[in-house]
DNA sequence: TTCCAAATCGTACACTGTACGAAGAATGTT
DNA sequence: AACATTCTTCGTACAGTGTACGATTTGGAA
């Protein structure tokens, strides 16, 4: 069993929480998977919620940083989807990347290679906040969106719908009176042509790069 | 002491919530403020979750709906602000808004508010629900980020953001040095101007709703 | 009164984070 | 070699968590 230290606390935590969940990550459940008592690890950690944290900043090491060789657009683009990837995999992450006091050293390096490549084209100051501000919700939020939805692609979509319906088959004149619209969207649109989460973000994700282009000075 | 009802349990443990946090939130806690024992809130309340589930529903209850006598951009315009607003009243709601698998009734009505909204507006099926993402991604995203940030307008946040600058004088040659960029932004321009949430996520708002216009089929 | 359902709640159990302090391991200093 | 110091590990204990189970109380109908 290779030696304590906090990498090591902080890799396997995460690979717990990926695999079982954020509510599996317990100092006792942790400290056996590496094969040491509980106590043991606050002579790395200094309590679960520094643990946490330091999970975090891992997920932000994931995420690319936005290439300097591409014009701007292009390459804040492709941290979006690296940013969108990252949350992908670990979902438990969502909820607490933009929420902690203390950043890490992967969160600050983001955030300043992002101000970075919005000041280089051209933004001013204020301008680079906002243009930041609208895209981190924007990815955080449709993270926290795409948590609750099934995985997979259209097909595995549509069939998830399709059994959703189903399932309210025996009151479906009461949904469809009360809600129209989602009995509209969803038990016609959705159940028949399913939902590619990817493809939405991407468009989005444009709609909002093709509308920061106006902040520009 | 008014009778125990699933009514009076759910908005006392969201005024619990709003005053100490929802860590607060215990059923132990709960039962106190009631004047009942603990285990009575299980006649009310199948379990915890559901009661943070029907805590959310209050919260998605105090939305407005997009009036209909506005246009749609208007209209979801002001959706969109009472969305932050009710967010930014019960911050402990942010990270569940979007993440129930099973929507209140107030959920439901207000996003088929929504999509009625965009689809009387022209939008088609599809763009509709895409209209629909980009917006709450946004909206719940924004919200995550101000959850971190101090309340209060300009000046307390310059105020802040000074205090932070001082807090690591010491290192501030080093702290400049690996993050430039987000030492001209927090150090140079936010110390100084300050930040305006409320305006920052208008602004924001703006640039998406924008954008959507050219998703109108 | 008698009866039943609705509503309340006390006790107990498994599990949580972590304060405290003892113990062991490793590394230098004479 | 022996000792001193620091680094690292961890057992025990405690207050607090959600809730299963079953007993109890309440309130109205017969």
């Amino acid at each position: 069993m290779p030696p304590l230290t906090r990498e090591r606390v902080l890799k396997t935590a995460v690979r717990l929480a990926d695999r079982e969940g954020i509510n599996a990550v317990t100092m006792r459940r942790l400290a056996r998977k590496l094969g040491a008592g509980a106590m043991s690890l606050y002579y790395h950690v200094p309590d679960k919620d520094a643990l946490l944290d330091g999970m975090v900043d891992l997920v932000f090491a994931e995420i690319e940083l936005p290439p300097t060789d591409l014009d701007w657009k292009a390459a804040l683009r492709r941290r979006a989807i690296s940013s969108r990837e990252a949350l992908l995999r670990h979902p438990w992450a969502v909820g607490r990347m933009e929420a902690t006091k203390a950043p890490g050293p992967s969160d600050l390096r983001l955030h300043d290679a992002v101000l970075g490549c919005l000041l280089r084209a051209g933004f001013s100051v204020e301008m680079a906040i906002q243009a930041y501000s609208v895209q981190d919700a924007y990815i955080y939020g449709f993270a926290l969106q795409e948590r609750t939805l099934p995985p997979g692609g259209r097909e595995d979509f549509a069939r998830v719908a399709k059994k959703r319906v189903r399932e309210v088959e025996s009151k479906l004149e009461d949904v469809a009176r009360m809600y129209p619209n989602l009995a509209t969207v969803v038990g016609g649109y959705v159940a028949m042509h399913g939902y590619d989460a990817a493809e939405a973000f991407e468009v989005g994700l444009d709609v909002i790069l093709d509308g920061l282009e106006r902040l520009r000075t």
